[in-house]
DNA sequence: GTGAAAGCGCTAACAC
DNA sequence: GTGTTAGCGCTTTCAC
């Protein structure tokens, strides 16, 4: 087991001459304890010799935190935008010397999510749902608790939680603009159900009457998110006696599917075709032609969420809400 | 706070009238020790009622193990393969109550990767490495202190390690039959650069040589995975006066630009050039036309890397090698 | 079949 | 400026 087994604070002390409590105070940096610099170096070389590192599940026991932020997905995310967050926050988390636990929102064995689980045992001191559906019930139970917890996702939930998003709807109108200044005058919109709901085709709406377009709603296309019904609802547009000129996809996803299904129709794009989405993805270049974009900053927004959670788990107040600036980014599509 | 603050074995020993020795022996199902039904009960009801949770820092304390597997992965991941992976690490976890701590490879701040540091501090019992490059330095560090660790990746690594892998070297040669049944004569190989030494493009010439196939080096292109290089490169292919037939690219994004650049130089998919992609992606029936390939079962190896570690944690003796089979899917691009 | 008690490795109040 | 000491909540040996 080598070093492993071993090496404790008490070992260094012994080690260095000095007392437990001297070495956890030099580790800690406490403020409010002075330590002679002769005796901070005799305990440094000491931990360096025995290559001591401190117990993270003793120290968690007696702080009573586990020093790790549970982050909550669903098992159907989709991966770029989960592992770029990821990576915000984590780089955010790392500072402040948490450990991310990796959960699934809802397995099947735990009914209401293993997140409340981990959090009552101690395993996680808070809690960011990446891009996951939260339910009501569980909503309730952590605030009932003032379990630290914080979303992230594109959208704002509505509801009155901390969370992290973007302004992408906002840029529908940039969206809609260059649409208009390429010459468009039909325009469309191929996207989830839920679009109706979470304020994309709103938006789209509103971003066409300032144009003084009105919104056809024969081109509005929503459809489940499985590969039989998209293909399926996004060929019904082009099999219309007059096609849309130009069409919004609510995802990448539903992007490419309108791409693949417009070139499948013989539609040139963009000559006769336009399509741009709302969202990033690490295929936008790969596609032919490359996809037109809303990006969302999916960076920034990891690690703003973590930052806000770090303050929630440490007693603090903060804002509730964080929105982040999204980008239009036309390629060839559009 | 709520229940999360106080409740501990203590309390429930003391709501059941019984000892907390008690509690823990009818939590932990320890076989030795007959405890009587009607203690049992009230133990259990006990639970109930307090909305008992043990403490898991205190466990791992005791236990001398934290519960925790580290996942280990490089920061530019497929973010496909990972995830997948990831959930049948995670299904096989659950079981044996490990949560997952995910870990990036090498950050700026830890030269030498954070699982060390991590397993060092107790935080985690093991690591699996997905998809990650591991270097010889850090592998010999936990060979020599027996730290559990599994390797996970579509090609075995060469070295003496615990690792599980695929196959799907071997369905080159089903590519290759295919590519000829379909009348292909010029079969080329787009992938990075080190597709020379771990075999793919060694598997490709064998494949050839045993369809009597000559492998043409002008047909071989190698590339870093960067837009630039990899868009240069692969229209190289397509400047030549002969163009190959058949392709077979070392991995989905460079089936996806290998496609796309097909297309712009005018080729038809699949009737004057074909397109196989080693490995899988939750693209490959979004391209124009749908990308066939050599799908590689994430899942499963993400569940089998994560049971060889727990019985590597539990110091038993494994099988160091685990291939699991791949699949050759054709779809509308060969 | 159940309980008392020791101790895992750390931190922090308090004593000196 | 540094040491002593009392736990954190659990598991487990040993006694009854």
């Amino acid at each position: 087991m080598g070093s492993k087994k071993g090496v404790s604070s008490r070992d260094v002390a012994r080690e260095a001459g000095v007392s437990q409590a001297t070495v956890s105070y030099i580790l800690n940096n406490v403020e409010t304890v002075k330590i002679r610099p002769e005796t901070r170096e005799a305990v440094l070389s000491a931990i360096k010799k025995l290559n001591y590192h401190p117990n993270q599940i003793a120290r968690g026991m007696k702080l009573k935190k586990s020093m790790s932020v549970g982050v909550v997905t669903d098992r159907n995310v989709t991966n770029f935008y989960f592992m770029k967050t990821l990576e915000g926050i984590r780089d955010a988390l790392m500072k402040h010397n948490y450990s991310i636990t990796l959960l699934f929102n809802r397995s099947e064995d735990h009914a209401d999510g293993e997140f409340i689980e981990y959090y009552s045992s101690n395993r996680i001191d808070g809690i960011i749902f990446a891009f996951a559906s939260l339910d009501d019930s569980s909503l309730e139970y952590m605030k009932e608790r003032n379990v630290p917890f914080v979303l992230v996702d594109t959208l704002p939930s509505g509801k009155d939680v901390h969370e992290v998003y973007t302004d992408h709807l906002n840029r529908i109108t940039e969206v809609v603009s260059h649409f208009v200044s390429k010459g468009a005058g039909k325009i469309g919109y191929v996207g989830p159900l839920k679009s109706r709901n979470d304020g994309r085709v709103e938006a789209l709406r509103q971003a066409l009457e300032r144009k003084g377009v009105p919104l056809d709603e024969r081109y509005i296309v929503l459809c489940s998110i499985n590969d039989e019904d998209m293909s399926g609802s996004i060929s019904s547009l082009f099999e219309l006696s007059r096609c849309p000129d130009a069409v919004l996809a609510g995802s990448p996803r539903f992007g490419f599917y309108t791409l693949k299904r417009a070139l499948e129709h013989g539609l040139k794009v963009p000559d006769e075709l336009m399509v741009t989405v709302l969202g990033s993805s690490n295929y936008h270049n790969l596609s032919h032609p490359a996809l037109s974009a809303v990006e969302v900053p999916l960076y920034q927004m990891g690690f703003e969420a973590a930052r806000v959670l770090i303050e929630l788990m440490g007693g603090k107040e903060v804002e509730k809400k964080v929105v982040l600036p999204s980008e239009l980014v036309i390629r060839d599509s559009s």
